[in-house]
Order: structure tokens, then C-alpha cells, then sequence
DNA sequence: CATTGGCATACCGAAAACGTATGGGTTGGC
DNA sequence: GCCAACCCATACGTTTTCGGTATGCCAATG
């Protein structure tokens, strides 16, 4: 059964002749006699009423026509939706992101990839870090929002802007009152801190940063999420050093101040796996600049 | 795009890989590998992510996969429904009846072919005796149920039984009272009568027997149905000349009586096109062979 | 009876597909 | 760290299939 005879069968079928089909398909009348009859020896029934003025349906050709007009249309439309999403006009874009960036960057970035890539559905998976990396390893996500970026051999990064680490306390808290906190007034004080470096990157710079001016904070708490961080900030637990960007989602009663001489911060990275060949990546990561701009 | 090629991407697909689908196809594993290549020539886009262990498919790949095997299935389909049509186990039959047989026939031939051809939609029409004829010649019915039977040389014929020539008349007639009522009593009597017979080769039938006997019977009225012919008898219009069957669809107040030393009958008889090639007829004959065995 | 219109058949050259042999890259074991 | 195994890609010769040209057959038409 060769797709071929079925279009050759449905043109005679339109054009009851196969003089008049074998014009429109551009090709001898004879070699479309013989196919038309191969079509019914395969079907083992006659598909056409031979008259002295052109050829009619049978019943059984009827019923084939049908479905092989069908046949034929799903197969058109199966190159051509494979042909639209290679070229990144159809298809799934799906995000991995990280909680903090997505209050400060979803709400831009989601209608920007709307405008640029309409007939893509997006799919947004909040991640951890480490999620992150195994999803962009097996496909199961295409690109990631990463701060800091995920370095893998098979991972590549485009850093598209950068957070400044700033300190969140609770409204209360002393030090709200000046507008940069000298680092020396973190000395003692007990910190909230994300997960180890091993699971999270981010810690392993704040971790740098108190080494460098050789604070130490002894560690209140370790919690999952920026979320849980800023929960216990509030409680009064301890502080936390965060990406600016945090601040966009804190609760009503925390405050975020500066770090006076600290700038010190966190790439926003947009991640992805070197041999993906999808073509909305580069529109992913023209919409995640844009969306990152006027952060 | 081939349906062969098609087929080997499924197959590909399925196996997720090129040497175990050639396997399954029987056939070498490198020209499938090319086939393949071909098809993503064609499309523009490759469709399997090449590793080490086998083939997976990309974006593009799984978009066609969805319509590929839809439209493989659909061409297997129209394939398998064409045959089946073929061979009478799906399809349409198309039957003109005369009315003067509804009443008579219909209750047992209908069962009596959902039962044969089950697949088969059935599609009975009351036809008049030329409109039969010219949908048989147009194949817009498949077979005609007729009394008499239509004479054409396109036509084939099957005489499945006959109908005596009976009397219509009111129960109130006095001729009713009679067993058989004797050909010399209609001398003269008012005829409800039938087309003439150039539209209704009944009347001919009808005709020829008045005359044989010698009766002359004025036409009263000339009707279209034998339905009514039957209400304008009970009018007491005139008396009609029917076919014995025409009883079942007798109105009450309507008698019929035997006309003495009358043999004269109708031929039932199923009619279709010579060229017809449906072999759902030789079904409906036998049907309506069983449905007027004991009329 | 010749002509026309339409499909079928015959034959030949061209294109496509299949099989065998072989290359190349990666994985996994000794 | 080398060798074997696995899997896909390429090359080439053979076979099948397809399309074009020439021609035949049949029916309808004038």
C-alpha cells in the first residue's frame, strides 16, 4: 500500500478520467492506468466503473476514497508539523527555573515567549538545582534558569545578568535602620542558610564572601528554599544573605538592605544541553534577556 | 512522501533502533538506515537523535510519529473497508419497493437481511414503477422489488413469485357476498384504475384480461397508488383489479374476492442494473425469496 | 464507415530500493 | 589500555518498479 497509488487513485477519483488526472499530475496517461490497476489488484476489487466516458467509483472505491484522502492529508501534515517544529514554529518549550528568579522574572519573561513563539507551549517546572541538572541530561526540560549557572561538560551557559547578595531581616531587626550594613556587623550573628554547596552553588558564594571578610555565622538553620529562608528571617531565626532578586517575593515584614563594600553577586545563567539542537533556545534566551533587563 | 517510508520511521521509532527494526521488517539493516536518512532529507529535519545505544526520537520525530502511524492505520483501514465493501460484508444496498408489496414483504424481508448482511446499511425507498426503473438505470437504488418486473436490456430480472388478480370491493357491495364473483358480473361496472400502461405495465396486465373476457368496465377514476385505489373503492367509486397481496394494506370496510376461473397474476419479481456487481443482491434475493414464500 | 475520445497493453530506459561488504565510533570487559 | 561487541553509515552491484512512447481496442458519434 504505497501513498503514491493513493494519490494517484484519489486525483483519477476527482478528475473521473484518468486522462484528465494523469494532466493535472503531470505525467503520460498509461503509467497511471497501470498504477490505478495495481491499486485494485492489491485491493483485490475493482475501485473504478470503466465507461465509454471516463471512470466512476465503485462502492468499494468510495469507501477507500475516503479514508485515503484522509490518509493522505494526515501525511502531509505530519511533514509538515515535523518541519514546523524543527524550526521552532510548533513544538514544547519546557523551563526548568529556580523560585527565587521566578517573581522577578516569570511575569515578563512568560508573555514575551507568547509574543515571540505562539504556537510553542511552554511548560514552567520550578526545580531545584540539582533537578535541574538531571532534567537538562535527559531532556526532560529544555532549558534551565539557573543562578549560578550549572557547569557541565554537556551543559552549556549563557549568563544573562547577575544578582548583588543583599541581607534580609525582619523589619524589626536593628539593622534595618541603616541603608548599608557593614559586614562586620554580621560577626556572631546566627544565619539561615540554603542547602550545601554540593546541592546548591548559590551557598558556596555566600560561603566565600563570609570567608573573604572573615565573618562567621554560625548556622540557625538549613532550609530548601529561599521561601523557608525568608520564613524564618521573619520568625526572627537568624538572617539571610540572598540574591537581591528575593526581595520581589518576600513576605510583608521583611526587609532586604545592602552589604556596604560587598559586590559580591550571582550570575543569572540560562542553561542548556550542548547537543540540544532545538531552535527556540535562541529565542528562550532573547526573551530571558529581555525579560532580565530592567530587573 | 512514501507510505513506505512512513512505515520504516514507525518501525524505527517503535524498536528504537535501525538493526532491530530491519529485523522486524525482514529486511537488511542498511537500506533501512538509508530509507531513513531519506525521509529526514525530505522532511529537513532530523528526526532520531543518533547515540550510541540505538536511535530516540527528536521533537520533530515525535510530531510525525503521531500522524505517521494515524496515516498508516487509515491506509490499512480504507484498504480493509474497500475489500469489505467488495464483498458485501459493509456497505450500502438501496431498495425500491412498490407500495402494493410494503405491507406484504417488508415485515420479513427487513429482518430477514439485517440478519444476512448485518454491516450493511439498508436503505428501503417507495418508488413509483418509472422512478424505479430510472434510479436502477442511474444506480441510485441497488435492486427493485417490482410487479410486474421491469423489462430493459440493462435490467436483470428474478422472478420471485406471483399475485392473483383479485376484486376490491365494499363489504356492503352485494358482490361481496359472493365466494368468487364470476368475470360477467363486472360488465360495465366503473374501474378504479392504475396509471395507464405505458407508466404502469400493471394496468396492462389488468387490461388484458378484461379483454380477454370480453368485460368492458368504464374508468371511473384514474389513481396514482393502489392506496388510493383502495379509499376511493371504499368511496364506492367503482371497483378496483389488485394484486392479492394488496389486502395487507387494505383499509377496513375494503373486501377482496377471487375473481371465477381467473388465473391471471402479477410476476413479483427483483430487478437490477446487468452490471451491477454488488454482491449484496444475490443476499437480497435469497431474502426476498424467503419473504414471499408464504404470502 | 471513418473519426474521435478514452482506457489498456507492450516495450524500453531511468530511477529507486534492496542486499552484501565494509568502515567508523563508542561501550565494556579482560 | 587494548580488543571485542554493538550499532549506524557508506559504497557498490543487482533487481524491482516506475514512467514515457508507441500502439491497440472499444464505443459513441456523425
Amino acid at each position: 500500500m504505497d501513498l503514491r497509488r493513493l494519490r494517484y487513485f484519489v486525483a483519477v477519483a476527482e478528475a473521473r478520467g484518468i486522462g484528465k488526472a494523469a494532466e493535472r499530475l503531470r505525467m503520460a496517461q498509461p503509467p497511471l492506468s497501470v498504477q490505478i490497476r495495481k491499486l485494485e489488484a492489491e485491493i483485490g476489487a475493482p475501485l473504478f466503473r470503466r465507461g465509454t466516458r471516463g471512470m466512476d467509483l465503485t462502492e468499494a472505491g468510495q469507501a477507500l476514497l475516503a479514508r485515503a484522502s484522509e490518509a493522505l492529508a494526515l501525511a502531509a501534515d505530519g511533514a509538515e508539523a515535523a518541519r514546523a517544529v524543527a524550526s521552532g514554529r510548533r513544538g514544547r518549550l519546557s523551563v526548568g527555573y529556580m523560585f527565587v528568579l521566578a517573581n522577578a522574572m516569570l511575569p515578563r519573561l512568560i508573555p514575551e515567549l507568547r509574543r515571540s513563539i505562539p504556537g510553542v507551549d511552554l511548560d514552567f517546572a520550578e526545580l531545584s538545582a540539582s533537578t535541574r541538572e538531571a532534567r537538562l541530561l535527559d531532556r526532560s526540560v529544555t532549558v534551565a534558569l539557573c543562578m549560578p549557572a550549572i557547569h557541565h561538560p554537556e551543559i552549556q551557559v549563557a549568563r544573562i545578568g547577575a544578582q548583588r547578595f543583599m541581607l534580609a531581616m525582619p523589619n524589626r531587626s536593628p539593622l534595618a535602620r541603616l541603608g548599608a550594613v557593614p559586614m562586620a556587623r554580621l560577626q556572631g550573628r546566627p544565619l539561615i542558610a540554603l542547602p550545601p554547596p554540593e546541592q546548591d552553588p548559590a551557598s558556596s558564594a555566600v560561603a566565600a564572601l563570609l570567608r573573604r571578610h572573615q565573618i562567621v555565622m554560625p548556622i540557625a538553620s538549613r532550609v530548601e528554599t529561599v521561601h523557608s529562608a525568608m520564613s524564618l528571617v521573619l520568625a526572627g531565626e537568624g538572617l539571610a544573605i540572598l540574591p537581591a532578586c528575593a526581595q520581589l517575593g518576600a513576605p510583608r515584614g521583611i526587609v532586604f538592605r545592602p552589604l556596604r563594600d560587598v559586590s559580591d553577586s550571582l550570575d543569572i545563567a540560562v542553561c542548556w544541553r550542548r547537543d540540544s539542537q532545538s531552535p527556540l533556545i535562541k529565542t528562550f534566551l532573547k526573551c530571558a534577556e529581555k525579560a532580565v533587563a530592567r530587573l
